[in-house]
DNA sequence: CATAAACCTAAGTGTAACACCTAGGTCAAC
DNA sequence: GTTGACCTAGGTGTTACACTTAGGTTTATG
């Protein structure tokens, strides 16, 4: 199977599939003749396993995590318990931070409603942000929604399990 | 005021205020001596807008654009009813996606908790993903929280405004 | 006054996960 | 043989900063 052909029986695109190839995740059979990229029953199984995994919220360097203990038939079982256990708190942060930001933007679209416009002046940029300058540093800007994932998410699994060692060194 | 004390000031990090003078949105007073960046009572007014504004989730480039007025003595008003009105439901999407997501994960993590651990074989990377590999493309993976924002961020008023101009041509 | 701690600058890098574009080679069909 | 569909590698863009580097400045102290 070609990218496109493996993209669309996936249901996804030929650019994600030669991402994931990209940074090791795909490990495809390269053509001698004319450099196409060829992939097996194998290689569409990791796919599945990638895109499945990316639905249900790991990120790509947990699936990087996972695929380093069964590439080298370790059970991934216990990693993915983990995993998933903690970007489910990340997850329900950025629920949370949604659901405190919307209520926000819904009482300053109600405030501002009965208020003018106005041309700005020395004093003020505009009156409407002035309602809610106040009320600072209770939610962190709108970022926790962006990195809440991203910060916590490399400790999980780099650490080296409890001693044991791998093939590849 | 130098950067540390006005970042103290509005409660923020001086690498945050470099960032916004950078990018033009705030215009310090440069020391021809030192080159020191000093700002006034107007920038830290400015600063203050943009805190709120972000605060609110309000994209930089929203603030741009908003400051693209009022720097013209035009009201931001319009601008400031319109871009909340959208990046509310925008947020509102983050918020389902947040909450469906989440809803997921505890169903996994449920399902999973009375399977047992296994070794990867050729038919099955891992039997716990296995379980959740065939509802795809319901939601599609975990982007749409951090991108959902980015997409349609631009379009809000980088259309020039009914035929009225600016000074700066 | 010498020197160290604290502060400043510009410029560059890293972040997540791709999407999109470029330039150029390949393959199938008509 | 030529057009259109497909492929490659490599580079750029996205968001809003945080962090690092290398080096100059200011302030406090002994
Ligand atoms: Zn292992
Ligand atoms: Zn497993
Ligand atoms: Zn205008
Ligand atoms: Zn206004």
């Amino acid at each position: 199977m070609k990218v496109s052909n493996l993209a669309k029986a996936l249901n996804t695109t030929a650019d994600t599939v030669r991402y994931y190839t990209k940074i090791g995740l795909l490990h495809p059979q390269k053509s001698q003749l004319n450099g196409y990229m060829f992939y097996n029953a194998q290689q569409q199984q990791r796919l599945s396993f990638i895109l499945t995994a990316r639905h249900l919220g790991f990120s790509v360097k947990d699936i990087t995590n996972i695929f380093h203990e069964t590439d080298n038939n370790h059970t991934g079982c216990k990693l993915v318990r983990d995993i998933i256990k903690q970007r489910l708190v990340e997850v329900e942060q950025q629920f949370l931070d949604a659901q405190a930001l919307m209520n926000l933007m819904k009482q300053a679209i109600g405030e501002w409603d009965h208020l003018p416009d106005k041309t700005p002046t020395s004093q003020s940029i505009c009156h409407l942000m002035d309602t809610f300058s106040a009320m600072q540093s209770q939610i962190p800007p709108t970022k926790s929604l962006t990195e809440t994932l991203s910060s916590t998410k490399a400790n999980l699994a780099e650490t080296e399990h409890n001693g044991e060692m791998h093939e590849n060194k």
